[in-house]
DNA sequence: CAGATATGACAAC
DNA sequence: TTGTCCTATCTGG
């Protein structure tokens, strides 16, 4: 489930999956019906990944959108197709290999100026080479809306969830709730570059793994959370446990809507 | 087996 | 801020 490394690596999957053989399409649930009769046949010309928006492009500037949001998911395997278990919105098949979808808050069809008009909402992307951080840090900068809002803006940063965000914070020393034009330019370099070599990692392993001897010496030797998305983190979804630096309770606050975790005194 | 929960986003107040 | 959407999985009784 999905932050911004899981859609860059499904990006990539897919790619090696569909690319250069003709592509059946089909939705058993039926929801995705009419763009799956335009899409069938088509050959994938590429794939690519904005933040958490996955697009696929077919020949004929016809490109199919995938967001998850919270629940949606992707499974694949090899051929014979299995029966559709579940709601299944969208299956692809090639003569080698299927892949399913299910849950996505969005799956669509684009032309190419509709997805210009997602690109053009989206802010820097960590996993993206033409990512402009300093066009997140000019919004950061002059704002009084707290951090941990701005970064899960992906209007500002593109990709990063509640766990990169909370995590990358923790790392940062710096509480969720501190205004954006409290940030020094040094602090925001110092956050862009580890998120970005954070979610890389994220996008290598399939999973969120934050606490690691290289940054968190003082971490090592403690037993960090394997977290029910399977990765070692420090304060996600850690509320009222002991930080695994200095041992204080962790907190949860509702920032916009959304939780965030932190610890009060390594974060002051 | 009902209810709560989940890494998200948007509309409506 | 609250409600709604979409689906699967985990929890407690």
């Amino acid at each position: 489930m999905p932050e911004g490394h899981t859609i860059h690596r499904l990006a990539a999957h897919h790619r090696s999956l569909l690319a250069g053989r003709p592509v059946a399409v089909s939705s058993p649930q039926g929801r995705f019906a009419a763009g799956a009769a335009a899409l069938t046949g088509a050959e994938l010309l590429d794939t690519e990944a904005y933040g958490k928006h996955l697009l696929h492009h077919y020949a004929g500037d016809r490109i199919l959108h995938v967001h998850l949001g919270l629940y949606g998911v992707f499974s694949d395997g090899e051929q014979p197709v299995p029966p559709p278990i579940g709601q299944v919105r969208l299956r692809l098949t090639t003569d080698r290999h299927w892949i399913d979808l299910r849950g996505p808050t969005a799956c669509e069809l684009l032309s190419p100026p509709e997805v210009a008009v997602l690109r053009a909402r989206l802010g820097a992307d960590p996993l993206r080479d033409d990512a402009d951080p300093d066009a997140a840090y000019a919004r950061i900068s002059r704002s009084g809306i707290a951090l941990a809002a701005l970064l899960l803006d992906q209007s500002i940063v593109a990709g990063a969830g509640l766990v990169y965000v909370s995590e990358v914070l923790f790392r940062a020393g710096i509480p969720p709730t501190r205004p954006g034009r409290e940030l020094s330019a040094e602090a925001w370099q110092a956050i862009w570059i580890d998120l970005r070599e954070l979610m890389k990692e994220g996008v290598t392993r399939g999973r969120i793994d934050t606490v690691h001897s290289r940054h968190m010496p003082e971490a090592m030797g403690r037993a960090p959370r394997v977290d029910r998305h399977g990765g070692e983190v420090y304060v996600y979804r850690r509320a009222g446990q002991p930080c695994l630096v200095c041992g204080t309770e962790i907190l949860r606050s509702g920032l916009a809507g959304r939780n965030s975790y932190w610890c009060p005194a390594c974060q002051p």
